[in-house]
DNA sequence: ATATTGATGTTATATTATAACGTAATTTTT
DNA sequence: AAAAATTACGTTATAATATAACATCAATAT
């Protein structure tokens, strides 16, 4: 009751927990059957049951799906406040991903989308290219 | 061969015409399979062809996916100079797809990326909303 | 002329994702 | 607290997206 009432607090499901967890102890993205492998010990035993989590776990902002690549990533800004405008850099060599939290570019681009008559939604936005570490080698 | 010498002369195969000729038709996005139903008249067959085809008018700047879809649209931009760096707005109501051809918004993108010690090779943005006409209604 | 590369055609299969159904748990409303 | 509504669960089956692998053919470079 008094819990209830703190800001920001979602609520996750048995099964959410479980799915996010699992990705949020991987560094790279993983795919909703890599998950499903992975979980099956925990008693989650057919992709929709992966794919019901991913799909809530995505609304609450606690992971993001990268598109070229159909897997998913937990959020590492927290509580993401806006699970529809993200950015990332994907490197090609070590396949790591990492969220880009930049206030400007964010500032950036719902400017750009809204001045263009467009009612703003959200962005997707996946940069691809070489990481630093891989640039050293 | 004097025409061979022509400055951005890209030569498509047969398949590839075929593919890039259907997709061109179309003003929404669409997908390989609806692809291949829509070429089956003209000889192609089996998936492969259609994806070996997609793949190869992708590097050659002529279609892009729309990676949040699984689609496949026309460059707008005659022969796209940058087929890895793009943008676009989707309209989540119509589902057209309209690719931004922003020379500001390009360079503010392959300019953040450059600075964040991530050697740039590309981008994909894709941004959602309700586009002008599906507002108005 | 030969070797290399790019394209094709085909079969089979891998990967990603959802439909549909019944049941159970939780939350909201009365 | 009972009823209603919503959310989550478990399961089977199947849809939709994409690629592996192999044999052949065509174009081009050496």
């Amino acid at each position: 009751m008094v819990n209830a009432m703190i800001k920001n607090q979602i609520s996750l499901s048995k099964n959410q927990k479980i799915v996010l967890d699992y990705i949020q102890k991987t560094k790279k993205p993983v795919k909703a059957y890599s998950i499903l492998s992975g979980v099956k010990k925990k008693g989650i035993n057919a992709p929709p049951q992966v794919y019901r989590a991913l799909d809530k776990l995505i609304e609450k902002g606690k992971i993001h799906k990268i598109e070229s690549q159909n897997s998913f990533i937990a959020c590492n800004i927290g509580d993401c406040a806006t699970p529809h405008a993200v950015a990332f850099s994907i490197c090609n060599q070590c396949e790591i991903v990492t969220e880009i939290n930049d206030q400007k570019l964010f500032k950036y681009l719902s400017d750009f989308k809204n001045k263009s008559g467009v009612k703003f939604s959200g962005y997707n936005l996946e940069f691809s290219g070489t990481c630093e570490s891989c640039k050293a080698t």
